[in-house]
DNA sequence: GTTCCGTGTCATGAAACTGTGACATCTCGC
DNA sequence: GCGAGATGTCACAGTTTCATGACACGGAAC
């Protein structure tokens, strides 16, 4: 895995230092600021690997630095936000955020998502991924299954989509529904199930013992391959 | 560190064998075989952890086997090169091998270097905590005991969470009331207590002898490692 | 207009989960 | 050793959650 070059945005100096410290001390190296303003100017002249955004700045905040940055370079993109602040993900998402994470945040799982969206950076420049007899053509969106090309309806693929985003990793019904569905949908609903259903229908081999698509009772979907 | 499955292709029977020994002596699960033909189909079918090629083989040469399975998986590869042949690992790499290991090969140097890639492929893509045997992802929302995953249910998982976050601190079961449960129970009832051993019916190897979760008398439960 | 497709909603049944309370067992102070 | 209080154990039924299939609605294509 390689050595990340990641550039931190935080205004709170302890938090600031204390985030430096632990990510320094996974073997990354970090630049850190405290406004998007200086941020902006060492993505234009240094371009790091990956940046790190508080929400909350002085001046333009962490979402707008999202917006600039996508504007100038496909740098992938992390937001801090504090906790249980749907509206920021929400905007954030939409600002081209690649994650976000919530505030206080261990080390080890900002660490853990670093490495994941490095190495997803590094393989989305193949528009290609497969799992097993799986094969998802980002570039093209196409599904095929043992060769076999699978015709998925926009919402359908939007909800694979979001999940092989984030293999192995459980999500939940109100981030899907946030993420693959428009904003504001009611939250008690078996919408999502009924979607899942219909993936499950024609990508796995057997629906009623899926290999794809997890149920987590309880939490949520998560895909890993079989 | 879990005991990973090994694919391993190797033509020459006596290194086959002799690494074959090595690896599972280490504490590894190895199944081999002396063609790149052979190798794909376990990897298709199996799914091992990890992969080691002998470069020079009949037929499809390791190079091209690696290649092969990048198609296939994320798997992690291992290529095992002959002395001095500098191209092969210019080759390799570009390949999409992980690493590369110059013939003759000291099992010990090899299976650091397995452990060195599992360590990576495992921190790569989740945020997991390990506690002896107890393997807990926190992201996949998997508990695993020895290498075997375990299934919790939703409150079990959300009271073993609880307890895992503040490792080495009492938790009153008020506390524990509050946050795995909502709110609006009865604190005088043996709800936590049942809910406790289920949980320790699963993870702790002897119940009646907690190693994970222990009780403190008049105050609560506690989750320290062993 | 009609037809077809995509999508959200709902009813139903099966399976999994969980609170409860009775009772057993343990621990500690005496 | 005894007793009281604290905790462990267990079974089960009510509840929750999910899969499944049917259906209705709206929009696009024709």
């Amino acid at each position: 895995m390689p050595v990340a070059g990641i550039l931190l945005v935080e205004d709170d100096p302890s938090v600031r230092t204390a985030l430096e410290l632990a990510l320094t001390r996974q073997g990354h190296s970090v630049t850190s600021y405290a406004t998007g303003e200086e941020a902006l100017d060492h993505v234009r002249s240094r371009r790091p690997e990956i940046a790190i955004l508080d929400v909350m700045l002085p001046g333009i905040d962490g979402v707008e630095v999202c917006r600039r940055i996508r504007r100038l370079d496909q740098l992938p993109v992390i937001l801090l936000t504090a906790r249980g602040d749907d509206l920021d993900v929400v905007v954030g998402l939409e600002a081209g955020a690649d994650d976000y994470v919530v505030k206080p945040v261990e080390p080890r799982v900002l660490d853990a998502r670093i490495r994941a969206i490095l190495r997803r950076a590094e393989s989305a420049t193949s528009d290609r991924i497969s799992f097993g007899d799986l094969v998802i053509d980002r570039g093209a969106l196409k599904v095929s299954l043992a060769g076999k090309e699978i015709h998925l309806t926009p919402t359908e693929l939007r909800l694979l989509l979001e999940l092989v985003r984030h293999p192995g990793q459980v999500l939940n019904r109100r981030y899907l529904l946030r993420v693959v569905w428009d904003h504001t949908h009611v939250a008690d609903s078996r919408l999502v199930d009924a979607c899942v259903q219909r993936v499950r229908a024609k990508i796995e081999p057997r629906p009623a013992e899926p290999v794809f698509i997890h149920t987590v009772r309880g939490f949520g979907y998560r895909f890993s391959p079989p």
